[in-house]
DNA sequence: ACGATATCATATGAGTTTCAAAGCACCAGA
DNA sequence: TCTGGTGCTTTGAAACTCATATGATATCGT
């Protein structure tokens, strides 16, 4: 996917090749993307990186955070410090292990994060309208069967 | 794209819904696995997002990369340093212009690089097959235009 | 129930990274 | 040749990452 293929191996078919060039440029993108909306909200990447962990995979407490982003759990205690400083999570005690602390991402700040992804998402509108409810399901179930991918291929490399 | 929509704003169809969440998804995942890439060759996240600028865009000079990388122009001395003492890129002077730098990426290397997205090639490899080239197509089609927009609002949030 | 051990988050400290500003080398126009 | 502008790097201060140590709590074995 990322990185151009040495020349011997051409894939089963020209669009598949584009695909995975396209995945490639567009992951670039979005990590840019990202970046700017970073800069608007006073975070880094990473930190971002893992609000998006936090919004999407529930309350979690730092340590599965950690795993998730593949970052040592000390540096989770510096970026929950900015996230928390900046009022994007809260940091609850859970009541049943004292020892245990759940992130948690604070609703509203949800919604203004989400105005950041505007330009992004009516553009997004534009472009799904273009193709018919049957295309889109085929691009929606390739985006995930691609999510998953990646996933497994994340976790084979950690090891 | 990112962050959940609030209730009242859903999309036009179900299908553009998911797709958003599905291509949020898709770009934590595929920055976790570059995460994993990097720790692999001993680069950073940006170092590795700017090696992909460079192998892509072809030969460039710091300023016009730092300009896409959007980093500060010192920023990228340093990981040019990084990505030069592991051998991935070259810093040639420009003979026309004796200020100026050239940033190569050494092709062996590209090669080198490539390897490590090995499993997720082959997966997509998997998942390709089992579309109609029609879709693929479509598919194809759909990734670059998300990635033109994504450039689109990356742009519009330099202000 | 009690002590030993494991787990969770954070503090500490060393090494690294980022970035603004200054500096150096070079180019181009007057 | 002077002057201003451009391109990259160095400098120094602040911030960041992470291995290890620490303190608080939980769980296991007996």
């Amino acid at each position: 996917m990322s990185f151009k293929a040495p020349e011997g191996s051409i894939g089963r078919g020209r669009s598949t090749v584009a695909i995975k060039e396209s995945l490639r440029d567009l992951r670039v993108q979005l990590a840019l993307l990202n970046h700017q909306v970073g800069a608007k909200v006073e975070l880094k990447d990473v930190d971002l990186d893992c609000l998006d962990l936090v919004s999407r995979h529930g309350p979690l407490n730092p340590t599965a955070l950690a795993r998730r982003a593949g970052l040592h759990p000390a540096t989770l205690t510096g970026i929950l410090d900015r996230l928390e400083r900046g009022g994007w999570v809260t940091r609850d005690r859970d009541p049943a292990d004292r020892r245990a602390v759940v992130v948690r991402m604070l609703p509203d700040r949800n919604a203004e994060m989400y105005r950041h992804y505007d330009g992004m998402n009516t553009a997004l509108d534009g472009i799904c309208a273009d193709y018919a409810p049957a295309e889109l399901d085929v691009i929606a179930d390739f985006l995930r069967r691609a999510t998953t991918a990646g996933r497994q291929a994340t976790e084979d490399m950690i090891d």
